[in-house]
DNA sequence: TTTTATTTTCAATAATATTTGAAAGTTATG
DNA sequence: CATAACTTTCAAATATTATTGAAAATAAAA
């Protein structure tokens, strides 16, 4: 396969993964390029590589900041910004696992913690506690794994698999 | 809280909830109302509950089935047909993932298996290939975690975790 | 077979989300 | 201070996705 083939469908697809991962289509492609790229880009230089507006452009890029998938470098003597994104699929899944939980995870936690103290005595009810119950236990167990991945800058998580999988 | 409140502040979450994980709203509230149910919901009470249109709903509860996150039961003598869901969070834990691991992982090693073969010499080319090579590793193991966590009824997986996270 | 209950389909519509591009904002430099 | 280089904003335009509802399909019952 061609070179330019193979970059266009690994960005096709960066994008599409992403957005069922919560990130919006455009700004997993400006990551997927900035994970091949050999050295820091500019706004300039992904408008152009994408094809998109400026705008948008910029936009996307904040959100990687502010996920935490992206930052900015400053060549010396430059005054345009300059990006970049760590190339280790382990630091990544650690942000993307950090970013998720703080946007989804504990929100439900709070919720599932309010609603499970309904007051009533129906049969409903009673199964309303008692499901909501259950998915707050299981939504912080997954939490504590969560932590602990994150936490954790090595790879015990794969270590332990290792011995478990095979 | 009163239950009604807490029902509709917990469908409305769920709902959220899913469209952040590849499931859409209205599947996930659908799917969130099974959960609390006390006995099988039938296409007219979903529609009902939701304020939801007929097509929309039969659309979404066929999702569900498809996912395997409902199931149809019949009651004898009647001509409808009901629905229910596994309430234990493991089961739905389980069954997302599986889906999941189709719908994209498994299209993703694909994708990156072909796209690392790429030819050529360059600069770029070379950090392509590592990139591309890289990830599908990590996809890989990945699925690998993955692929227990599914085939494993038990949960072995939560013990292992008590162990290490205290 | 005909009627009736129920489910499915799908074109039209509505709701959401993304993208554009030009104008406004910011900040370094002469 | 004025200009130039660059970044940010945001209303309007587009594109995408979800929803409706009525008609068509299916299948049990009369």
């Amino acid at each position: 396969m061609e070179y330019s083939e193979a970059k266009e469908r690994y960005i096709e697809a960066w994008g599409s993964l992403g957005s069922s991962w919560g990130v919006n289509r455009t700004m997993a492609q400006i990551h997927a390029l900035l994970m091949i790229a050999t050295e820091p880009l500019s706004t300039e230089e992904i408008m152009e590589d994408l094809k998109i507006s400026r705008g948008n452009a910029n936009m996307n890029i904040r959100a990687l900041l502010d996920w935490g998938l992206a930052k900015k470098v400053l060549k010396p003597g430059e005054r345009k910004e300059y990006f970049v994104t760590d190339k280790d699929p382990m630091v990544l899944a650690t942000q993307v696992a950090k970013e998720r939980k703080k946007r989804e995870l504990d929100p439900i936690v709070r919720l599932l913690d309010e609603v499970s103290a309904v007051q009533g005595e129906g049969k409903e009810v009673q199964e309303f506690k008692k499901v909501t119950t259950n998915l707050k236990g299981f939504a912080k167990q997954a939490d504590s794994v969560i932590n602990t991945f994150i936490q954790s800058n090595s790879n015990w998580f794969f270590k332990i698999l290792g011995k478990i999988t095979r």
